[in-house]
DNA sequence: ATTGACATACCAACCGGTATGTATGTTTAT
DNA sequence: ATAAACATACATACCGGTTGGTATGTCAAT
């Protein structure tokens, strides 16, 4: 065994070469659309040929794909998923996520990744569909999941339905993000996390909420 | 004058012309997105030909542009603004607008054609941003009127901010939306307007919601 | 007869994809 | 241990279909 089993950047590294492919191709995605994005774009910015990228995926809809199961999932995975099962105080912990949203006009105009993908690509693909889809049901799912245990630490009323706030929960979140994507107004995002956090507390047991 | 002033359906209609080329370009817009729909399949579809396209419009973009001007304000115009405006019970009118979305899977799968444009394009191509911004704040301004007059008919709390509520209850149709053309759910879309409905009846005056 | 309203034919560039070559590990037989 | 044999990981060059756009011709209306 020689001294360069891994950390040190050898000329081959496969696992750095297709890391550097999903993030080039994850920030043009995210600025031109999938359909409006250029592949000979995506290589300058990582760096790689088109020999490279045909190595680690076969077309340009895989690349897709892949940047949705591990770009736009990890990034779902660390803001919300990860924070909310962890948490012994869900609801807290919602209301927390909510308000870290970034509420500058320049994240305002860039949109939830997620929802950019879904909205431009689930008609158009099946495969983008299901993955989108796929990462909206687990995101229900974690908040749904985290209703539910704030009800049964009292934090929650117990006459809701965790699974339904949920859903609106996340329908309003994208929401928000989406017209202020098209209004590039950072102002309407902290609206809509004052509106959201509001409504939150809205749910709790006894509450002055007036 | 002739006796053909209007109504008969010339050869030479460039009126008629023009609606072709929006009804076709909007329902190809709707099913590939912009970027992904074909000229010569909007031109097949209206069934006119490429000379009589770039008369009518000098690029795909000026199509574009026009389709929300025309087709898609249209649409929220019937919808939404123009009951609203005329409504004298603001907010029953607001609730039944809402209970006429179509809960199917087949409208679920399309989602809403002015977001679909705003979230594709807004990055892509400032012209479209424009227009989107343009009907998300019309639509918005309208609900809120329509909140503002209820209020002072008594038929909604006085210490609400409608216009707050405005934005809250247009993010949350579109999230929901949103979230239903991914899942292909039209389960989702009844669930929002459930959702949506309690949430307005939640701020009428003197009211049982428990 | 001149302008608007189209039709037809065609172009040129972009861009996803491929064919091919090559350098770098990795395994296996001796 | 080592070399052959093979697989992986890229690089380079190029193809060809798609598609937005144009140049030109023709017909109709005033």
């Amino acid at each position: 065994m020689s001294i360069a089993t891994s950390e040190v950047t050898n000329r081959r590294d496969p696992a750095r070469t297709r890391e550097r492919l999903l993030m080039a191709g994850f920030e043009e995605v995210y600025r031109a659309g999938f359909q409006g994005c250029d592949l000979n774009a995506i290589l300058g910015k990582a760096g790689v040929t088109k020999g490279a990228l045909y190595h680690h995926f076969n077309s340009k809809d895989a690349l897709g794909h892949a940047i949705l199961e591990d770009v736009v999932a990890r990034i779902t995975e660390q803001k919300w998923l990860e924070p909310l099962r962890t948490s012994d105080t869900p609801l807290d912990t919602l209301i927390a996520i909510i308000e870290g949203t970034f509420t500058d006009d320049e994240h305002a105009a860039g949109g939830c990744p997620l929802n950019n993908l879904a909205q431009e690509m689930s008609r158009v693909e099946e495969g983008f569909r299901a993955r989108t889809a796929a990462l909206f049901t687990a995101w229900i799912d974690t908040v749904a999941d985290a209703l539910t245990r704030a009800q049964a630490q009292g934090a929650l009323r117990p006459n809701i339905d965790a699974r339904a706030q949920a859903q609106f929960i996340v329908a309003a979140y994208e929401g928000y993000m989406s017209i202020a994507k098209s209004l590039k107004s950072g102002a309407v995002l902290e609206a809509g996390v004052k509106q959201m956090v509001a409504h939150l507390n809205s749910l709790r047991p006894e509450d002055s909420h007036g």
